[in-house]
DNA sequence: CCAATGTTTCGGCGCGCACCGAAACATTGG
DNA sequence: CCAATGTTTCGGTGCGCGCCGAAACATTGG
């Protein structure tokens, strides 16, 4: 059976702690340089070329050369999920309480990052638990859907979801399946990722609610994405 | 960062030709002795026993000891889900048409098999399709939702979804989020899990509609059960 | 055209581990 | 208690591959 191989290769990709450490930094979605990913995984620069090669090779990855830089980066959201299903088994049942907080850097991961192409951190799960205890979305353990009360909210926030659907191919009728939970590895409860997780995402970008952090998957929410969270869902900035 | 250390090495494990075999192996959800699973790996017991304890320690399998035999099993369906991820990775775009269909034991493994707790292969794929097309369910890329109409449908085929429900601790109220879509990897299109896949499943062994072929995933379905998968879907054995 | 920078190729070293044979250990049935 | 069967432990061999230094190749800016 020569999918049973294929599966092999694949995870034997993903087992090694260069090219794990490379696959975690190209988890905000971001297209990195080969030194930029070799800096990641802590190897030469030729030894990250060997990795990028091989996972490349492997259909992980695509590699976009711009210059004489090569960017790389997740080649679909496919191999992110495949990455988030085993950081999630990774973190099961980890016995460590609380969490160390190995500095500044660290402690902004686990405030507020992206996760591929949505948020994540205590953000996400701040945004996640507003919208279910507002019934505007409805979860169970391995789907979500969005209420009629979920398409006002986030028509109200500036977020069209019929624009979202309309990608799809679908015509306007709630409740919609737009969404799934996706574990949060340092909150270990459910973010808002899917179609709509996406979006909302890329809205707040383009809003200018939230703003990268330099060289990271981190975010800060600037005090007009405090105000728009604060005014639509309730979430307040930590003390 | 240490989770990037524990994805690394949950990777790794499963990306070992032979430790790959035994977790493919054991994603029907049966639990399989150390001598079955060294023979599916093909590997000798020792070999196996030592990749076994590994898998086990790192919380990948459980095992339950009855009598001079060791039943193996993965540890939870997070497990499962990762398998099944890795394995749409894997399975992503091959340029194999149509699939070398390698013999009698894989014909019917794509016919129909079950994958961990549901139902996959031609008739996986063909009850998914069937549900769409009487507007049962309602799919997205990666999540799902049960309608009204499928609720009176399962309760038609004797499986009441309230049941499924209750054991989440949900009022009833329609459309229900209970199932996921899983990329089936024969046929390439999705067939029905979560909840509501698992309950199906189960019920259908219950029911004597489909029974299980030795020393395989694959299943067969009975006569009695074409009868039910016609009357309820317009499910037809393949000529 | 040349120097600087980013990236890949080549060659060689060394560790880790998958594998098996032999033997010990565990459990059951007679 | 003994033989049969399932499973694990131990010891030793060999291959794969992750790693880096050095050098070649590619691209850009001056």
């Amino acid at each position: 059976m020569a999918t049973e191989a294929r599966f092999a290769e694949i995870a034997a990709l993903a087992g090694d702690p260069a090219r794990a450490a490379m696959l975690h930094a190209l988890m905000d979605g971001r297209a990195l340089t080969a030194t930029e990913l070799a800096r990641a995984a802590r190897v030469t620069a030729q030894t990250a070329s060997s990795h990028l090669a091989r996972l490349t090779s492997a259909g992980l990855l695509r590699v976009e050369k711009q210059g004489r830089h090569r960017y790389h980066c997740l080649a679909y959201s496919g191999v992110a999920q495949m990455i988030e299903s085993i950081m999630r088994v990774a973190s099961h049942l980890e016995i460590q309480r609380p969490p160390p907080a190995t500095g500044p850097r660290d402690q902004a991961l686990r405030a507020a990052r992206t996760c591929y192409d949505h948020l994540a951190g205590r953000l996400g799960v701040a945004l996640m638990d507003a919208l279910i205890r507002r019934e505007c979305v409805e979860l169970s353990h391995d789907a979500g859907l969005l209420t009629d009360r979920g398409v006002a909210l986030f028509g109200v926030m500036g977020l069209d979801v019929a624009s979202v659907t309309a990608s799809r191919g679908r015509t306007a009728r709630v409740p919609r399946v737009l969404l799934r939970p996706c574990l949060d590895w340092s909150e270990r409860r459910p973010h808002l990722a899917g179609a709509l997780g996406a979006a909302l995402c890329a809205h707040s970008f383009e809003q200018g609610w939230i703003r990268r952090l330099e060289d990271s998957r981190a975010v800060t929410v600037t005090p007009a994405g405090w105000r728009a969270f604060g005014d639509a869902l309730g979430i307040r900035p930590p003390a």
